[in-house]
DNA sequence: TCCCAGACTGAACAAGTGTTCAGTAGTTTG
DNA sequence: CAAACTACTGAACACTTGTTCAGTCTGGGA
């Protein structure tokens, strides 16, 4: 006699064939075993790291097998590949939004709000997935960069065409203005009064790195002195 | 018969009362066993992170046996600990090496070449402590913070005492500037054709990141145009 | 109806983790 | 000299890790 197999556990009913799409705004049960793991996944790499996390916590927190993951992803590697992939979908949709026709920079900012802002999880992720060494890192942040150029490239045309600074360097130290409060966010925030993320906060750090950009820190303030 | 204890292994002399100064540059077979497990601790923290660094390898590396951490620090948080306030007391020694007399912004170049540029460790090890969310590494960036405002004003003392952006938000700014890069080495690097970090490299950044915070991108060039 | 493919499981595996412990070798102190 | 102290060790501890495996359950096609 097998010792009791009990009760067959919760399973979500097989849908191979059935493609869910916008599942992100389901409720976590309606999804597939697979995208369960996923989403879990997300979650706790980017509270605490991939290395950090154990397949065990995934599958506990997606109410699933730790056996299951192996057989979905064939590897813990094979789940983080998986959710690299999901972000950086999210990431390129999120940049693909606000293409073209908004104003000078306020785009830069629409990016930060959209991306950083609103979903913490995406924001901890990226400051994980920012910081390895590894080949989809680099890839992100090349993808990066081409959008900072891009955005650098209407500054410069709408500002004179000129610019007086490192050109090469440019988007390099427009990126880091946008991502050092991202990178940071653990550090800094102990430092600061209010929530780092909030809108309010956002859009005024928005405004000032638009200002120093134009004209550096001493130039004539956003109110015109006449 | 006890399984024959063998040769005893390398053994340092003992020598409790004999502190040992600049012990810095001294070859690491001339160290404490303490020492050169935290000499060996803080190099293996700075290249794989402190959870992807087992205590054996620590050990191992030191020539020693993986007990001794216990034995020194009490633990491997312990060892963490001490390497923490090794890094960080060098660092305040670079950082009071060039107080003053320096030329305006030429300091903030000299903290980034001297903390970031020299040494690889210290940098890899410094990215990695600014990630984390620890009381030490809020410590740290609150200390980094007050050195910024103190060149910022200084800053501001010598271009007409206004600052146009957001003076709250500006010394952040700076400090993104500086740090971004440090944070960003491991993608920004496969961007670029050159070592971020070789001085020629590192005093141009500097350059343009004055240039940036004095007049923005499209302020007047470096080079006069008349 | 039977059969199969796939989702899913609990139990176990080998390997690696931080830590403990009894004990050895050398130095200092009495 | 003996005792105390310190640096240091190898072997083992209990625990966690990623992964494997045999097997159960379910839905759909033949």
């Amino acid at each position: 006699m097998p010792p009791s197999p009990a009760v067959a556990p919760f399973r979500a009913p097989t849908r191979r064939w059935h493609t869910v799409s916008c599942m992100r705004a389901m409720p976590a049960s309606d999804l597939t075993g697979r995208a369960r793991l996923r989403e879990a996944a997300l979650r706790l790499f980017a509270e605490r790291g991939f290395e950090a996390t154990s397949v065990r916590a995934v599958a506990t927190a997606a109410g699933l097998s730790p056996a299951l993951v192996v057989h979905h992803f064939g590897s813990k590697e094979g789940l983080r590949a998986a959710v690299d992939a999901e972000v950086l979908d999210r990431i390129g949709t999120a940049l693909r939004d606000i293409d073209g026709t908004e104003e000078l920079m306020v785009s830069l900012g629409a990016v930060s709000a959209r991306m950083f802002g609103a979903d913490p999880l995406l924001r901890g992720y990226l400051r994980r997935v920012l910081l390895e060494e590894s080949a989809s890192s680099a890839a992100l942040f090349a993808r990066l960069l081409a959008g900072a150029q891009i955005e650098l490239d209407r500054l410069a045309g709408a500002e004179g065409g000129r610019i007086g600074g490192d050109p090469q360097w440019a988007p390099f130290q427009m990126l880091c203005l946008i991502l050092g409060p991202l990178l940071l966010e653990p550090v800094m925030q102990p430092n600061l009064d209010q929530p780092m993320f909030n809108p309010q906060v956002l859009a005024r750090r928005s405004a000032a790195n638009q200002q120093l950009l134009r004209h550096g820190l001493f130039g004539p303030p956003p109110t015109a002195p006449g």
